[in-house]
DNA sequence: ATGGTAGTTGCTTCACGAAAGAAGTAATGT
DNA sequence: ACATTACTTCTTTCGTGAAGCAACTACCAT
């Protein structure tokens, strides 16, 4: 294993890490729950939905974009479907597989929350990161924790 | 609240954060369980108070750094204190506060995981961020997620 | 081809551990 | 004395991994 010394600003980075690993998903999380009542995480499992070509995916694929285990992904799908905003149809291909679908509610809700996501990255994240270049470091978090 | 939309760029960076907030913590995290017994949590805190002045942080001072709640770092205190890793001693200007101390053998345990977590971080973060000015990305980090 | 069986996969249910928040306790300050 | 502060204990919620179940695939024997 590579141990070579961290530079300074590599070390430096470590040291704040915990507030991008721990404290800005709360931040953000209760930026949601407390003006939208729609906890990231569910928020996050529409806005994949939506974007998923017709409007559906199968739950591992959905487990997988959330960054969610299969069974987290169970319960959340659980209490989406109870909300209506989202339904599950057996997938037509594999008769074991599930589709999350996302309602008609389930977008309308989207749309609602949204703002209030936008401003809370906004103020969390976004607003801090001058002089970064920001499309740069999209692509390299693309790449982050891949393998585990 | 702001909802000026985003750019293309904030848009890919917003998309990608679960990465960042919810795989890269599990990823390292399982590094540090698998290699070296030691949650990245119970790290952190050890890091911590091994750069703290007279190394002892009180118990609020320390869960601040940590990104915890201070019942959840009691709770980690206690784990460490088992363990022999850390003290608790009555503050000796405030008889309500503690203070947590690392132990010499605590100091030795954080030596000896350090090269894991290092490793780790390099695997999963820091490889993937060519590019980026680390040290402007680290300043900006620190400044993330300050109110909630 | 046809069917049997072994192994894998997709998802849910169950059992557990980690972390937050609320409630409780003890010491301070005013 | 009363309100506030520092921490711990208790309670609840959230998320994982293991176990379970149903359905699919692959291989071989006939």
């Amino acid at each position: 294993m590579t141990t070579r010394p961290l530079s300074p600003d590599e070390d430096a980075l470590v040291r704040a890490l915990p507030r991008l690993m721990y404290a800005l998903p709360r931040a953000i999380d209760a930026d949601m729950v407390r003006e939208q009542q729609l906890p990231l995480i569910e928020w996050t499992a529409l806005m994949r939905l939506s974007e998923a070509p017709r409007r559906r995916m199968r739950m591992g694929e959905l487990a997988t974009a959330c960054e969610l285990s299969l069974s987290g992904m169970t319960r959340i799908a659980n209490v989406l479907e109870r909300q209506g905003l989202i339904e599950r149809v057996r997938s037509d291909e594999d008769a074991r597989g599930w589709n999350a679908v996302i309602t008609d509610a389930g977008l309308a809700r989207l749309e609602q929350a949204w703002p209030t996501n936008l401003a809370s990255v906004r103020r969390h994240l976004l607003d801090h990161l001058d002089g970064i270049d920001v499309a740069r470091l999209a692509r390299a978090i693309g790449n982050v924790a891949l393998t585990d």
